[in-house]
DNA sequence: ATACTAAACTAAACCGTTTAGTATGTCCGC
DNA sequence: GCGGACATACTAAACGGTTTAGTTTAGTAT
């Protein structure tokens, strides 16, 4: 055997790409000017990926690696964890880049099915695991309604950020957590006074007892 | 003189450009593309509009036209018509191009710097002042607390509903405005008992207060 | 007189391949 | 351990074929 694919090469291409994809967006970015800002030549860009999508997708794999995601802390105070989950921010750098590339990122998984599948799932699940398990942490010690729908519970916690991060670089961002939070919690710790359920709590709980009839009848046929 | 540019090719190419746009991203969708689907000789588009670009833009303007936006209701039950704005989808037909055309919208506001505030703004004041409107009236009505912050009140509506529209279509879109309006509902209510003051608000009073004081400086020394 | 169509045309960009030649790491015989 | 042989990743450059934005031309319709 001979040598292997050169490591130096690989990360060169893969910031440069990510730059130029930052900042011209993906479709006006070419593979010439991937090669050429990269310093590697066209033709070891295509040994290393098949063609522009894969090295489209190792961008945003890669891009999503860099960010090591909010830390997960229990200091006890699952209020203050919450915010300062919302308030994550990866760098200074590196969050001007994720900020710059999003937009260009949800265009193109708007077009490629494929690609949009795989980034929607591998770069919001990880939010969305790490935001459901401090709300299950907050449902375990009995702050949130045992009700709580998680689904929800993320969409009410990282929608506000979103809407920021597209339309309102505007408006402050620690204190937009400030109040996510404290609204979501006053919500939540009211809702479980009066023992609230959502609709959807209560279609899950038809599902459920539905799927435990069929089971039922299947055991009875058997 | 003679002719005057017809009417009906406008109409027809803005109305080809939309689904184009809507359906292939502004990148992948050619001049020709256009031309052809909307039975207009290319040289005609080229005669109606300078460029890609300002294409481009007639075709926002007209999308954003078409879209008379939810209805101003009051019918005494505010919560009632806080969903209601939040379920809102202009038509069947309609509805789905917009939502396809929003992600490239997003990216071509990336992009196009001026564009890009031009839309943000046209699109969203629109959406803001009309929630802002409904936040208010729950105010004079003493449900809600009467140091609710507008902007956080729309960015805590509206932000779940866009965590939807781009990541997940999958969730229902009538549960998830009844949840997200419900929990602000509760929050705001607790926030409204306990007498809460956010700290933005405090920072308004603060900009206020010194505001005050800096005209009474002003009007000792005229 | 001018807006239109149809079609050809230009000039440039792009993706991905290929070619020719260079550099470099691995393995084998010694 | 060492040096040459070999395999292969690399560079630079060009190329093929397609696609694009935008123009032009010749002719038709209003």
């Amino acid at each position: 055997m001979a040598r292997g694919l050169s490591q130096r090469a690989h990360r060169e291409v893969l910031e440069a790409a990510t730059n130029l994809f930052a900042e011209r967006g993906i479709d006006a970015t070419s593979m010439d000017a991937i090669a050429a800002a990269s310093g590697v030549s066209k033709a070891t860009v295509y040994k290393h990926w098949a063609d522009k999508d894969a090295l489209c997708l190792a961008v945003m794999v890669h891009v999503h690696e860099l960010d090591e995601g909010p830390p997960e802390v229990d200091s006890g105070d699952l209020r203050a964890d919450l915010k300062a989950y919302l308030k994550y921010q990866p760098s200074p750098k590196k969050a001007a880049i994720q900020k710059r590339l999003m937009p260009h990122l949800i265009a193109y998984s708007a077009r490629n099915e494929e690609f949009g599948r795989a980034w929607k799932t591998r770069v919001m699940e990880r939010a969305r695991d790490s935001l459901k398990k401090l709300l299950r942490r907050g449902v375990d010690r009995g702050i949130f309604p045992a009700v709580l729908d998680e689904e929800l519970g993320v969409a009410l916690l990282l929608g506000p950020m979103m809407y920021r991060h597209i339309f309102g670089p505007s408006v402050n961002l620690e204190w937009l957590a400030e109040g996510t939070v404290e609204s979501f919690w006053l919500g939540a710790c009211a809702a479980r006074r009066s023992g609230l359920q959502t609709e959807n709590q209560r279609a899950q709980r038809r599902a459920k007892k539905d799927a435990a009839e069929v089971r039922e009848q299947k055991k009875k046929i058997s």
